[in-house]
DNA sequence: TTTCGGTTTCCTGCTT
DNA sequence: TAAGCAGGAAACCGAA
């Protein structure tokens, strides 16, 4: 696995949101999670455990760096106690990926804005990720406690064992309030009004109706998100009709592009933010 | 390697 | 007549 320098923040991002856009008109939405997790409200020194993790994968995912490199038992810590870790601790608890990390958090902690700052998060040339990550990890069983002593082995449950690291990743996954679903996507749209000027529109913002203003180009972009040149508008509306089966959209009789939030739909809600 | 969920693709028929 | 909707069927793909 190798990073190469150049590698930013910005450009994975624009990956499937960039400038080379092939529709114009269609404007850069943010993922919903980058957008939703760096929040100015959220200050990380109040994250839960799972946000800490959340933070953690993201950092990795958008670095391209594979998550399982790291000892996630070495995180197991809110954000007070992250945020309380020397650039040293961040060395020996996640090695390479260590002053990324590093990086990451004092940013965060320091700038006062929780966004993404496409800048600070820009790999820095001395950092070699392809380095094979030292077995930093501790015992099984035993995991890095920050406030009883640096580094040091304390009995607790730990995402230590592969299967219990595989189960810590799907827990992040579950927790991860954006996706790649189709209708994440679309809800993720909906929810970035400033970055969505005439695609989507809500029809009722309280009951979930939402009407399609700009079909095609919807489907263009979903397509661009999924690497598929070909998707149509006619392709996703029948995967949309999919979740009317699982109660994630219900029917809107009579009228054409238009499409309602189900009970198992989550996100959408002004309640839910 | 298998299973499964979530699409994707294609299709026919119906409605607006 | 075109565009959109509805839904069946099969294929595809990535994750578990």
């Amino acid at each position: 696995m190798s990073v190469t320098s150049t590698t930013t923040l910005e450009s994975q991002l624009t990956t499937t949101w960039g400038p080379n856009n092939s529709y114009p008109d269609v404007p850069l939405v943010m993922s919903g999670y980058t957008s939703r997790l760096w929040t100015r409200d959220n200050q990380p020194q109040f994250w839960s455990k799972y946000q800490v993790w959340e933070w953690l994968q993201q950092v990795m995912d958008l670095n391209q760096i594979d998550a399982s490199s790291i000892p996630f038992q070495n995180f197991d810590m809110d954000g007070n106690q992250l945020c309380s870790l020397s650039y040293q601790d961040f060395l020996r608890a996640a090695g390479c990926a260590g002053p990324l990390l590093f990086h990451s958090i004092t940013d965060l902690k320091w700038s006062g804005q929780y966004h993404v700052d496409l800048g600070q998060l820009e790999l820095k040339p001395e950092l070699d990720f392809s380095c094979p990550f030292p077995d930093v990890s501790y015992p099984p069983g035993e995991i890095y406690d920050p406030l009883t002593h640096p580094l040091a082995p304390v009995a607790s449950p730990t995402p230590s064992s592969p299967d219990i690291k595989r189960s810590f990743s799907r827990q992040v996954k579950k927790q991860n309030p954006s996706g790649n679903h189709l209708w994440e996507f679309i809800r993720d749209i909906l929810l970035n009004p400033e970055r969505n000027p005439g695609l989507i529109k809500w029809e009722d913002r309280t009951e979930g109706v939402f009407r399609f203003l700009k079909s095609e180009a919807v489907a263009q972009l979903w397509g661009k998100k999924k690497n598929n040149s070909s998707m149509t508008y006619e392709k996703l509306s029948r995967a949309m009709r999919y979740y009317y089966k699982r109660e994630i959209l219900e029917r809107v009789d009579g009228r054409r592009l238009v499409y309602k939030f189900g009970r198992n739909a989550r996100g959408w809600r002004e309640s839910d933010k």
